[in-house]
DNA sequence: CTGTTAGCGCCTTCAG
DNA sequence: CTGAAGGCGCTAACAG
């Protein structure tokens, strides 16, 4: 079974037609118009012989491998990585195309170039390229003549159609639930890089506050790197103010865990006395703090598969889908609810 | 650059030889002897043209795909999968073998027969199959005949060569850490599945205290399912003992996270009061407890990596490889040391 | 509607 | 040591 020995050929002569007649039958050619009971024949011969077509032979002729691509950052580190690639390999199964998946150094010079070119070198039709945080990229030279699409990132040089999160609806449907369970001093730990999440998420912040004339308060708003301890650093210093807030958005996962933990030296119980809403739906971190973290979700599995959808159009040669290289798409970032939001107790 | 157009008639034109004088040189086909010269010429205008062979043609040639393909577990949930795939990824890379991932869930009756279909039809030389937690498996039907090798899991007609962590030898690591630090009271957080690693590291525990000559106490061995929760509950459990151990060697890090929090509770500081060892290395909670949890890697890297040598040998008919399909290779565990192990205060 | 035929780019006997 | 020629399995003109 596990050798295909068996080639169009015998399927021809056992059908009693050509191997034309087959391969139309097979590939059901628009124009070539087969008799139903023929094309009956060649189904059934195919069916009882178990053939499946010889992709590399197919591939030679039609100068198309059927292989595309997928260059992704932290493979190894990051479940994230492992959403993108399932999406795209769902998508990819969809239209019958086998996903090539290499990893590659976040910065380090000359090596993109590498990996593209290992990846030409194999033949692959196009290529999808996955950063693990939302920001821009200027891409290798060589990836220039292959259909490309960028997932989480966008291209400096705006060429090439990229699908990022919608970070500004993220974070207003994380201060929304919030402000909607009667919280109206929310303290926003942010990130203090310089990448587009960390404008996004504060503008979403306001816009909700400004929704529900909350006035902003800038002293609720810190900034530190997005890690746990930063963020239990800036939560504790927060939390410890005579007028602290009934609630914490946070960056990410990690800086909501460095909160917890804030919280919990503070003797403040959460979500009775604090609540707290992360982003990122870490699920490693998210589902096993106490109690579960409400967060948001990135939409990775989506952008992966949204990614090879429009690879797919672009390899059809449906130009209209180059224009979204315009503006990246922007996919939802979904509230994940838990335990961690509640009333505020004093109000 | 990105287009390949040119093919070994350009090459063999440029150098002034045949075809075949190009694909002798190219390949260094072992009897073929070129001469020198005209070796160097080849291998010049190769390279001026930026030739590379037309890996279709290859392959449909010699009917050999050059394509491996890899059946994960759970690619989108852990970041374990991330590193099989990384380790073998870059093993068949140095083979000039393109990996070709396919996700496949973890119980659910026909699904592996059609995944594993997915890659015949894709004309996969070899396949993997990598299970995200230790234990036994039965294969697809339909992967017979096909050179096959079991990543983190046995194969129950033993047949095919796995590849698993050695469990007993981390364990040893990891409680051998502890006796060292001066704990003679260590309880074992232990999972309750019917599954190798808990038979396994159970094995470990007590092999290190019979070393020191530590009595092995039943009741500091308590069992609950591997979660943060029931780890939690468990250890609050025991560390209410009045003979309460000074360390904890848990199953797992969620189970050592729930047992950060029992300690927490308790009053007691880690690594002051209570040492933890965890197992698996999730950096996400590992390096973002507090103190940094001590735990044991599973070597999942390099797992994926043996297995791709592996099967390279495999594929080049060296049958004395298939004996390892009799025992299973164990590698090795290294223990990860952070911030919470310490001198037992009391002793 | 169906069959014949010519390659896709490469490797590989077999002769020089 | 080098070259000519056949064919891997399939598709796509082009004829019938």
């Amino acid at each position: 079974m596990a050798v295909r020995n068996v080639g169009i050929r015998d399927v021809a002569e056992m059908a009693g037609v050509s191997v034309t007649t087959v391969s139309h039958v097979l590939n059901d050619t628009p124009q070539m118009r087969v008799a139903a009971d023929t094309r009956a024949r060649v189904r059934e011969a195919a069916k009882t012989l178990g053939y499946g077509p010889n992709r590399m032979a197919q591939a030679l002729r039609t100068n198309r491998s059927g292989l595309i691509g997928l260059l992704s950052e932290e493979i190894a580190t990051t479940p994230h990585a492992g959403r993108i690639i399932l999406g795209a390999q769902n998508a990819a199964r969809e239209h019958d195309l086998t996903l090539v998946i290499v990893n590659t150094e976040r910065e380090s010079g000359d090596s993109h170039r590498d990996d593209v070119q290992a990846l030409i070198d194999r033949q692959v039709e196009a290529v999808l390229y996955a950063t693990m945080y939302h920001r821009q990229v200027s891409l290798p030279p060589n990836l220039q003549g292959l259909p490309a699409v960028l997932i989480d990132s966008t291209d400096k040089a705006g060429i090439v159609p990229a699908v990022v999160p919608d970070e500004v609806g993220g974070a207003i449907a994380a201060v929304t639930h919030l402000v909607e369970a009667g919280h109206r001093r929310i303290g926003f730990l942010n990130n203090d890089d310089d990448v587009p999440a960390t404008h996004e998420r504060l503008v979403g912040y306001k816009e909700v506050l400004r929704l529900y004339d909350i006035p902003i308060d800038e002293q609720l708003i810190v900034q530190a790197p997005s890690e746990t301890l930063p963020g239990y650093e800036i939560a504790r210093e927060l939390l410890a103010r005579h007028d602290r807030p009934t609630a914490l958005f946070c960056y990410n996962d990690r800086m909501a865990m460095g909160a917890y933990r804030a919280a919990n030296e503070l003797g403040l119980d959460i979500p009775h006395d604090l609540s707290i809403v992360g982003f990122d739906n870490q699920e490693l971190i998210a589902a096993n703090l106490f109690p579960g973290l409400t967060t948001v979700a990135l939409p990775h599995y989506e952008m992966g598969a949204w990614a090879v959808d429009t690879l797919v159009h672009l390899l059809h040669g449906e130009d209209e889908y180059k224009l979204l290289a315009d503006t990246p798409t922007r996919l939802d970032c979904p509230l994940v609810i838990r335990g961690s939001v509640g009333t505020p107790r004093d109000n």
